[in-house]
DNA sequence: GGAAAATACGACTAGTTCGTCAGCTTTGAC
DNA sequence: GTCAAAGCTGACGAACTAGTCGTATTTTCC
């Protein structure tokens, strides 16, 4: 019969016994050494199996598709970034602009560590970008932002902050997947982190400055 | 015979008689329309070749694999952005900072109207992306911004500038390729062009008060 | 121990893709 | 008009891939 490919992403059975629970953790892993040694080109289910020393068919019992792994692994991989931010931009004993500072330092550092599995992700991007699912957790990844300028910017109006909130967190990742493009010393993430942080900062100044002097002096 | 994928990038062979040249540009058409019809995933020579009504034999003349195609759709893009900035920045009759704004501008508009061929060639950059063609080619983008902050930021030491140029380089791209991912209209765009003006003008003032002033007030 | 449910296996199908090559057609210089 | 060089064609081979399904194995629960 013929091979009907299934867009949803996912999950396709939850898995029940012990076993099963392993057999999902191990080609979790094996999908990511997969996609590290042999980019997302070569990224197939086979390979993935093999590696995971698993069938293909117990391996189809738990994922409806090749992209639902790869969903699967870019959804992790967003909920540790998200939760990393959030952890530095709650702390609210810090002030603001130190903490975008730390919070661009630790970003770019992660962003180089696991340089090679956001490459391949995001070169397998196109598999599922364009699922429902995938469109809710970016949205749900922006809200970290705002609701961080909302504390470190009171008096900006509504409309310009969020631009802000969403301009910052474009400038980070696009920065990010850029500059972690070639492999980088721990000198270089520092001075890149300090500059990005400069601007940053420099920003969020002129915001401050904008918004308690509506016409320039 | 097995077919030996060559990866090399360049031209198989010059065209020397006008058919062969029409022969290019009908491929090169065809290709584009491909890409923005069918994305990156469907790309084939055997489509492209049909589109362009020619034989998929007779674009092997011409081009020795599929990526090649793509990368000289990518190198074309690449010439065409770095004229826009060039023309932009090098008008020394504007002040720098206008200039700047404009060319966030134009950029911003450029990547929006292009939106679709743009993500279609991100995706497909894997094929290409390691060829050390595409490697210069990047370098030598790079330096268009180097150029006009020695121009509009004279004071500013040496290994500084040179990470602001490519600072700002990296943000332009980053924004502008996150922003362009979803449609946008014009009011947008320009609330949005003027936000990420804003953030580089603040930056490089900060950078200019802070050369004539090295150690803080 | 045994039956039923859950899980695992992997050979296989139907499909796609890249790139080649032997032979045919067009061009243009003489 | 002739003929060699340049150009064009498209059927074809080799390789790969996603996903299925009938069968075998393991677990669970009595």
């Amino acid at each position: 019969m013929t091979a009907t490919r299934s867009t949803a992403i996912t999950s396709r059975k939850q898995p029940q016994q012990a076993r099963s629970n392993q057999l999902v953790e191990a080609v979790l892993d094996a999908a990511v050494q997969v996609l590290m040694k042999e980019g997302a080109q070569r990224f197939t289910t086979a390979r993935v199996a093999e590696r995971a020393g698993v069938s293909v068919g117990s391996l189809y019992q738990y994922f409806p598709n090749k992209a639902s792994i790869l969903f699967r692994l870019q959804s992790d991989e967003w909920q540790r970034t998200s939760a990393l931010l959030r952890s530095i931009l709650e702390d609210k004993a810090t002030l603001p602009q130190a903490r975008v500072r730390r919070l661009v330092h630790a970003f770019i550092q992660s962003e180089c560590e696991e340089a090679a599995i956001r490459t391949a992700l995001s070169d397998a991007a196109p598999l599922y970008r364009d699922a429902p699912e995938a469109i809710d957790a970016k949205k749900e990844n922006a809200k970290i932002f705002r609701t961080f300028l909302q504390e470190a910017l009171p008096d900006v109006p509504d409309h310009k902050r969020m631009l802000a909130g969403d301009l910052i967190k474009m400038t980070l990742s696009g920065v990010g997947s850029s500059f972690s493009e070639t492999p980088r010393t721990e000198t270089e993430i520092v001075l890149w982190s300090e500059a990005l942080a400069d601007m940053l900062c420099a920003y969020l100044e002129r915001l401050t400055t904008e918004a308690a002097v509506p016409v320039g002096p």
